[in-house]
DNA sequence: GACCGGAAGT
DNA sequence: AACTTCCGGT
């Protein structure tokens, strides 16, 4: 990842107002962005005890977009982390609407074949060693990011925890990647979905709707 | 195709 | 424990 300390320092103030976490010391954050990608949880939970995990998790967030954008546009030039505060060029994203044009057909680009890692300087670094990421989590991260993944998931009423599934091939696709379960698919991922009604992480709606869930109260925040 | 759980495997 | 895989039935 191609940040300087300055563009890292402008995520996190980014991140941390979009999302209303406290106000953090930046001073244990001055750090350019191959040091940022190679810290793990821990290390983020040490230097911003109070919303540590969070950050952790959208920097993964951001990872996984850049890496999907990089494919897409891949190829042609050395593709470079866009950065959110600094240097204006907020991209317009990759929202893709992509209106139905009708016809058809063939499905969408097989997306990356490439699952180049962000450039970790140093050598080693723990890519993802140990995700242990539930699946709950996993969904919250899509459900965090709308911009990227409202065309595969989004919330219906964010407040009572309910969302859509909008396109269930994408969505089991992204976890069997993420799990690295290449046969993963909806009917698998939902099964695990229902497993969690006994356990209370998730509930059914009042009015059952196709691929609309809602998680249960905590776990929902 | 989605939803539903039992049952067995990892 | 938390899924993953498979499955027969709605």
């Amino acid at each position: 990842m191609q940040w300087t300390v300055d563009d890292v320092k402008a995520w996190l103030l980014w991140t941390l107002r979009q999302y209303n976490l406290p106000m953090i010391s930046m001073e244990y954050f001055a750090l350019d962005g191959v040091a940022l990608s190679s810290l793990c949880e821990e290390e983020f939970q040490r230097r911003a005890p109070q919303c540590g995990c969070t950050l952790f998790a959208q920097l993964e967030i951001w990872k996984a977009a850049c890496q999907e954008l990089e494919s897409r546009l891949d190829m042609t030039e050395a593709s470079r982390w866009s950065s959110p505060g600094t240097s204006a060029s907020n991209d317009a994203s990759t929202s893709n609407n992509c209106a139905s044009s009708s016809g058809d057909a063939s499905d969408d680009e097989e997306e990356e074949g490439d699952p180049t890692p962000p450039p970790t300087a140093g050598g080693k670094v723990a890519t993802r060693g140990g995700s242990h990421i539930h699946l709950w989590q996993f969904l919250k991260e899509l459900l965090a990011s709308p911009q990227l993944h409202g065309s595969c998931i989004r919330w219906l009423e964010r407040t009572k925890g309910v969302f859509k599934i909008e396109d269930s091939v994408r969505v089991a696709r992204l976890w069997g990647k993420r799990k690295n379960r290449p046969a993963m698919n909806y009917d698998k991922l939902s099964r695990s979905i229902r497993q969690y009604y006994k356990k209370g992480i998730m509930k059914k709606t009042e009015r059952s709707q196709r691929l609309v869930y809602q998680f249960c109260h905590p776990y929902c925040m």
